[in-house]
DNA sequence: ATAAAAAAGGATAAAAAAGTCTTTTATATT
DNA sequence: AATATAAAAGACTTTTTTATCCTTTTTTAT
């Protein structure tokens, strides 16, 4: 569904929301422990969020990663189209170039609903609307 | 959503589906000029296809790939399940081993519905149903 | 029998995705 | 100002996916 890049990328951009609510920044070693991943991977995967403002960062003793007001309120289908395109919006189930409404594919009613319903809850879903759930463990990101 | 070879398998079963409902069978070089796909790689893909059973298949002059009764009434899901496995059915969004009712991840419960919805579609969907839109151009299988 | 047609199979290549490592740059603290 | 800390950047490697090529086997029609 997700390239590999973007489920990293959706866990740390959750676990960052939750960190940094109350102001407070987490370096790139807590991160990779909090979603269990591959440290420098996920390092690269922010500095890209990071490089296209979906994240904040800073440099130096006391620095880490943070999510400022604005980005406490991009959704989840900013990190998506960020990370891996729109193809999962748009494109075609079986990855015809021109399938549409007028030339479709033989799943491509069926899947435009689906499509729809991926969306409008990504497009819903704010980064940091997971916080309390998070903190009460009623979700993971982990394992 | 699906892997390439997936897309490719799916365009092939039903352009043969199409093809052997009158009991005729299908060359390679039909199948891929059909569905524009590169001719080894469904070679391949068709293989497999073949030693799983969801398509049939005969050497020699005038042979070629077919589908039989049953396999005319498999469905995509079946395909599906043969070339990419059920994790689309069943896998974590965000890459979590362990994800499930007790321990979700955050977006368990939604994309628990789309996966319901995407497994319900593909499951009703017989391998020979599109036939006829096929035959009147109201579905496309190449571009 | 034989030639032609077609799928099966194995080996390899190319491209993309995933993951690792090292160096550079910025900055907060001392 | 010096130092230590932390992210940024970029080069590199590995793995997986996608695609190609070539030989072998099987089957049918002549």
């Amino acid at each position: 569904m997700f390239s590999k890049t973007c489920e990293y990328a959706i866990r740390a951009v959750l676990f960052i929301a939750q960190k940094s609510e109350d102001g407070s920044k987490v370096g790139i070693r807590e991160i990779a422990k909090g979603i269990d991943s591959p440290e420098h991977f996920i390092a690269k995967i922010l500095q890209d969020l990071s490089r296209k403002g979906l994240v904040q960062s800073q440099k130096g003793p006391s620095g880490g990663f943070y999510l400022d007001k604005t980005s406490l309120h991009a959704t989840l289908a900013d990190v998506v189209r960020v990370v891996d395109g729109d193809k999962i919006f748009s494109g075609c189930a079986l990855g015809l170039k021109q399938c549409s409404e007028i030339k479709p594919c033989p799943l491509h009613h069926e899947f435009k609903k689906i499509r729809e319903d991926i969306l409008r809850f990504l497009q819903s879903a704010k980064l940091g609307e997971f916080n309390r759930q998070l903190e009460q463990d009623l979700f993971f990101l982990k394992r």
